[in-house]
DNA sequence: TTAAATATGTTATATTATTACACAGCGTTA
DNA sequence: TAACGCTGTGTAATAATATAACATATTTAA
């Protein structure tokens, strides 16, 4: 919640819109949104992405080139992400399991490699699309 | 290993390519190698990528935008990966972890998702490059 | 053998993302 | 205070990734 104040004028309307949708956004609808508040530029827009997701405030759904605001408070979880998508209605959730979360951060391989970060996209089909 | 066989001309020329290489490669990569065999548009190439995909011979490392040949034989993976993706050099392994895939396949959210496929994608240092 | 499904070739275009350059504001510190 | 590093802004140009639309060919299967 403080964390918020620091942030720049561009970022601060990114943000906004982001949070106020529940779906992922793409860059470019985002630029479209924003010329009402003076945001010309596709790069204005990447370069506030991409600090937001660096600080955790929204995530980068990979296989959608989209961005989805994070719920989370206790935000560790922008370097471990899961998120279930809907391949019909095109739905994403992200997903708090304690128990997978877990899982993953436990995971260790055979090669000596040392994470930082994962993201897990699960796909399907949502409730409704069944 | 037979499946092989029913692929068109393009799909094989492309297979191959990525078969030679331990490491993805991008789409327009693949479409400047294969200028000499005869594959002269992007969409010829990404025609060959989506059903590559689609049968399992290949993965799209979502993150990267890039394609990776699947080395595993059983091959319902396509539609269960994980990676492994070293930040620094870029180098990117396929990992076949039997408990992890486990609890992924074992995985169930609380909002009555029909999960038919996922996507993991670890990220951090490589060995060489810690 | 005809129809459906799959693949090809080509042109144009859409979508996603970055490079390069000029400059502004702010806090540190010499 | 002046110099510096750091972060952010604005703008133009361009690069990189991916698909639409259309015409035709080849393979598969009823
Ligand atoms: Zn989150
Ligand atoms: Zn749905
Ligand atoms: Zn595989
Ligand atoms: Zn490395």
């Amino acid at each position: 919640m403080q964390k918020q104040e620091t942030l720049s004028k561009n970022q601060k309307i990114i943000l906004d819109l982001i949070e106020k949708s529940d779906q992922p956004l793409k860059a470019y609808s985002i630029l479209f949104d924003v010329k009402k508040k003076g945001i010309n530029a596709p790069l204005q827009v990447y370069r506030a992405l991409n600090k937001l997701v660096k600080i955790g405030k929204i995530h980068k759904i990979e296989s959608r080139n989209a961005f989805i605001a994070c719920k989370n408070s206790k935000c560790q979880i922008a370097k471990a992400t899961v998120f279930s998508i809907c391949e019909s209605c095109e739905d994403v959730t992200e997903i708090h399991d304690h128990k997978l979360s877990e899982h993953l951060r436990d995971f260790k391989d055979n090669k000596g490699m040392k994470y930082t970060k994962y993201n897990l996209e699960f796909f399907g089909l949502c409730k409704k699309c069944i």
